[in-house]
DNA sequence: AGTTTCATATGATAATTATCATATGAAATA
DNA sequence: TATTTCATATGATAATTATCATATGAAACT
């Protein structure tokens, strides 16, 4: 039995109450950060109360750890849109879909690299040790949409600079992101997702 | 007289004291956020009680406001590292001295974008108005070294692109800052930094 | 059925924090 | 010098919050 088949009516509740929670708990962890993040809150929107949290998590750090990895629960979404044949249009599609203004509205179904780097910053080792794992694994995975192909072993220069292009898209969806989220002017935020998008692909666009 | 030139002894070391209780709280907003922030702990760093702090700001929010204006005192000095002759080059000495280690492991004296665009996204319209005014003041600064010299009335859509040049310029650069201290290994950290600045100006480095 | 287990609830505690009312003492002014 | 002003300090209050001790009631097991 895995830990996601539990055999009494008991721990298949309990199970539901701690995905509950998880789930709230990742949303709020993007929509509002750590620290407005409330285990009184983050409780009640999952049909429980304050007391009924500890016997699912040690502590809050606890529930930060576990609410942050649940947060790349759109990953596999965002990467599949990346379907094109060839690496400069899929490299333009994971920007267009992911600076997009649901995105920029909706943080808490988005990207947790943006919203939760500000506050990953500010904690210790061990939070900063889970980004690192979490942006490793996107990292690889867009290195992969950027390659040509199954890559023979002759070219390693170019995986080098593969490496650096995924880290630069990542780097320009997240500042673009973040910056759109915090302007008040919709125009001015549309024309910050759009910046990315047009210059995405191709450096001399139209000509 | 202006307002930095007070005439009695008490205003001035009034003024003193709110110099000292702003500079406090920009450098603390920076580091900590708008939520970590206590005035207690900014009151006492600046020399005062808690309850002095009345005297100064109508509460936290209106410390907040100020403290955010406060924090763009190095944007000049940025902008004045972009002193190479041609375009390309600027663009590269602004992206060189912005991803450096130094602005990313003390962000209470650096770019007050990528330290607080979390911030104000969570924030009010008025929070949200006053980061929009600052960045658009960095991008038309941005543009102007983007661009070639006093360019003529002829060029408008290349200014188009210049605009979104500069926009891209710094959602990169914020982007990557954040990464950059959101991660534990500081080889992968300065990766990130790297990355950056390795594809600013040109597209084909070496060759 | 009787007993045990345990998921959740209730209630309490301690810490933090923003805010304000009032006190104090020194500078400004008459 | 006497009086007023006011920059700062002291102390209090109310709200929020993380955490835990204990209670409860239903499911699980004998």
């Amino acid at each position: 039995m895995t830990s996601h088949a539990p055999t009494t009516q008991r721990a298949a509740q309990k199970q539901e109450s701690k995905n509950r929670l998880l789930r709230v708990a990742s949303r709020t962890l993007r929509k509002l950060g750590s620290t407005k993040l409330s285990i009184n809150d983050v409780s009640a929107q999952a049909g429980l109360t304050h007391g009924a949290f500890y016997a699912h998590f040690k502590n809050k750090k606890d529930l930060l750890r576990q609410a942050f990895h649940a947060a790349f629960d759109h990953r596999d979404t965002w990467l599949a849109t990346a379907s094109a044949p060839t690496p400069k249009q899929r490299k333009a599609q994971l920007i267009a879909n992911y600076l997009t203004p649901e995105h920029r509205d909706h943080p808490e179904n988005g990207c947790a690299f943006a919203a939760c780097a500000h506050d990953i910053a500010k904690a210790g080792a061990e939070e900063k040790s889970a980004f690192e794992t979490e942006l490793k694994t996107s990292l690889a995975r867009v290195e992969e949409l950027l390659s040509e192909a199954k890559l023979g072993a002759k070219s390693r220069e170019k995986s080098e600079n593969e490496k650096a292009e995924a880290i630069n898209l990542i780097s320009t969806c997240v500042g673009a992101i973040l910056l759109s989220r915090a302007v008040e002017d919709p125009h001015f935020s549309q024309s910050i997702l759009t910046a990315a998008r047009d210059i995405s692909g191709a450096p001399n666009k139209g000509k």
